[in-house]
DNA sequence: GTCTATAAACAGATAGAC
DNA sequence: GTCTATCTGTTTATAGAC
């Protein structure tokens, strides 16, 4: 049996598809070239195809992936049993330590999505985006009085945008800012506190 | 003297710079071809490297221009004279306005700075985006307890999250939200309320 | 200035040896 | 499975006629 925890030890199908994992989120699927794939995975080009047929084929793995690990946690989080403001905290705990991890997701799923909208379908089909429960938890604070009124939409977008947005816009605030890559790192820790606090004292009434 | 007016009256040059602004902040660089760009222009692909030279020197004066119609109207607004809470509603007013005529346009630039962030050096140098005297005017109402601490970095984030992220995340909102093209007009007709009170609800001691 | 035709460079994909 | 060499199609860029 292999040894799961050796992670020196990937075999070539799992090499190519972190080198094309760091290549597309980087520079995008228009930008990135096989070759870099390929000279990043450490082998030749021809393997990509061998493996992953073409371009298009190793894209969509990656692009799948990618949203699988993210989209399906807000999902659950949401429709959990949760306190309403214990979702926020969640949400914000677990979305900026995860991207501060790899920040090139955010800006790379949604100019991919911007350009090929399409793409999103079959994902959401799949895993039942279904918002229907969080937004009765959300209708039932605001009937018992104990948060302003505030629509699903524009809560979501609120938490999600304070959450992803240093992510995006790091070149644009490193750059207004004057931060080097140290700031910014201790300017991300501090954003956690700020999403809870910037998104529960508005609700308050 | 030429009528200015008549929208209608562009010259060839002119007309590249608009096809080419529709087809870059749609496609970004790397998707964006030179046969787009002239099929859109009415023209041949000839005649853009006649006027332009070549696909890198006709991206520069996009984004230039792009740039410059945006980033500028933020520092000018923050570094007025007026009293805080009118400047956020005077920055959620501009921007979301702003973009629901050019949506592409965040998605575009912040997509091209993760690839080049070397980009923003000069645009940034030209402009001067000093932030000083806004910084001094949040810590004067911070200091006179008329709101709450925050740093200007994270106020700058928050304040711009709300703003721009239903254009970044357009494709994710809709279909998360189960919107169609009617209804996200609505919804980001909304925005500039629910940004000036989020903002401003956020901020009151 | 504007076009057609073509060159030159590049990138994705395949053939075939090992 | 992995490599080198090559093919095919695409894309940027240029030459040259009008």
């Amino acid at each position: 049996m292999k040894n799961i925890l050796a992670t020196e030890e990937l075999n070539t199908e799992e090499l190519i598809l972190r080198a094309a994992k760091k290549i597309f989120t980087h520079k995008g699927f228009e930008g990135a070239r096989m070759k870099d794939i390929a000279d990043e995975a450490g082998i030749n080009k021809a393997l990509l195809h061998y493996y992953f047929r073409s371009k298009d084929k190793l894209f969509e793995s990656i692009f799948d992936g990618v949203l699988k690990s993210f989209l399906p946690q807000a999902i659950l989080i949401l429709s959990s049993e949760l306190p309403l403001f214990q979702k926020i905290d969640r949400i914000s705990e677990y979305y900026i330590q995860s991207l501060s991890k790899q920040p090139d997701i955010p800006i790379f799923v949604l100019h991919e999505l911007s350009v090929n909208p399409y793409r999103l379908i079959e994902n959401i089909k799949e895993h039942g985006m279904d918002l229907h429960l969080f937004s009765q938890q959300l209708q039932s604070e605001i009937d018992e009085g104990k948060i302003r009124p505030i629509k699903t939409a524009h809560f979501i977008t609120n938490l999600f945008a304070l959450c992803v947005f240093p992510f995006i816009g790091r070149p644009l605030i490193m750059g207004m800012m004057n931060l080097n890559d140290t700031e910014f790192n201790s300017y991300v820790l501090e954003r956690r506190q700020i999403v809870t606090e910037t998104m529960i004292r508005s609700l308050k009434v």
